[in-house]
DNA sequence: CGATTCATTGAGCGGTATCAAGACGAGTGG
DNA sequence: CCACTCGTCTTGATACCGCTCAATGAATCG
């Protein structure tokens, strides 16, 4: 964990193209650096930011995982979300100032920590800023509504295989251009982001596999016939 | 339907705060007016876009209501959400120029339509509007998120009760003081939003009210014990 | 290797969908 | 004012899906 040096630092990212550094170039980008926390190391189950704390910072995932949840009541919690490699933590609390979940890594993690208010203080300066910031806003948005689409089916099968889909999509650039996606999460974490129970998830996965939609070995899944899975996953049959 | 000649025109609407037009002073806001079309009337069932269609302006709704819905196979669509007075439509589609659903009203509506390719050329100019979207953006993410815990609920009773709640709370501004709330939509395309079956949502409202936490007259809703229908909502026993 | 965690599979029960019928309100016309 | 219609909401009976509890199997790690 360090603040970024040079413009390098970020260019040899895989996610520069996403990021707001892809934003300025060399003369500009010490002003950038030193809002940014580089390369934070996160172990499995320590969390990133808490429910209710305050949220002062943006987090790019730079490998690992991480899940965000909300605890409404004693004893029961809610995953909202889960997060990969190249994606944006914190978009829907920070313009409030306040953590509406809280992020836990799934697995060991590497993180950019952008301090936000001190973001907003060069849009001004950088409007290419803005529309990143709204492309980036949008896409999320977008996401989130598919999201809520997928766990809104009302068959099992059904929210799995969306569910599989949606993470594929999602997964995209991590992937090789192979049908092989890796779960970053468990079963029980996935069943209860999808409203199920985790033994409800492993049957749906058997009977997915039963039709020969997929292959699977614990949280890999292969996928052999994609539009059948899409039949399945938009079909309330299944 | 026409342009905004002045900026009294929607300086006396009740949503000019929230609206990008609180942004322009009286010099500037011609540049505005140009890019919108106020008071454009849309009768029940009417669509305001359509999924699949070029997405390229944001509306915001003055009075009625919509639902944006989508159709991913034959004879199954789902109902992504309801939008009341005040909110905008189009953001998660906007970016990306493409409409994700398809949009209709739910009666009789008054919306004005924002030229979004033209409001992003004003962004240079006015560094605040970029402020104003980012948080209506921060805020849109924010109620889908919440939307989406709503929906994955374990029972029925809980998921009515917290959808009620969040209406409540969204309808706000529009509200008395009072704890009575009226619902734009239909049993059925609340259970739709809801993924539960019209009958379901039925026996849900007579739980709540059997359990004397609200009164109800078909759409009209009245809370009588906000702490229970809390407690329900976010429990998993009811 | 034992301990732990996670994934799978089975048996029984409860909640929800489905199908069907009835109640209620708004609107229409006599 | 009443009878009629239509759409929406409610209520009831039954079947099925998914949750719960429990046992087994598989993988990881100290």
């Amino acid at each position: 964990m360090s603040n970024i040096k040079t413009i390098n630092d970020c260019k040899n990212c895989s996610f520069f193209n996403r990021c707001a550094a892809s934003v300025f170039d060399e003369e500009s980008f010490h002003r950038f650096g030193k809002m940014v926390d580089i390369d934070k190391e996160y172990a499995t189950n320590m969390d990133l930011f808490q429910q209710g704390g305050s949220a002062r910072y943006l987090y790019v995932i730079k490998s690992g995982g991480f899940k965000t949840h909300s605890s409404l009541s004693i004893g029961s919690a809610h995953i909202h979300g889960f997060y990969l490699p190249g994606e944006l933590l914190g978009l829907e609390s920070v313009p409030r100032g306040v953590s509406l979940t809280t992020a836990t890594a799934t697995e060991k993690s590497l993180v950019c920590r952008i301090n936000y208010m001190q973001l907003v203080t060069l849009r001004k300066d950088f409007p290419a800023l803005s529309d990143l910031a709204l492309s980036i806003y949008g896409q999320a948005l977008a996401w989130s509504q598919i999201m809520l689409e997928c766990i809104s089916r009302p068959s099992a099968a059904s929210r799995v295989a969306c569910f599989v889909l949606i993470m594929f999509e999602r997964s995209g650039s991590l992937r090789s251009k192979s049908n092989d996606l890796y779960l970053t999460m468990s079963r029980n974490d996935m069943a209860n982001h999808l409203g199920l129970a985790g033994e409800t998830v492993s049957r749906a996965f058997a009977k997915l596999v039963s039709l020969g939609y997929i292959t699977k070995n614990r949280r890999h899944v292969h996928i052999l016939d994609m539009e059948g899975l899409q039949l399945c996953s938009s079909n309330t049959a299944f």
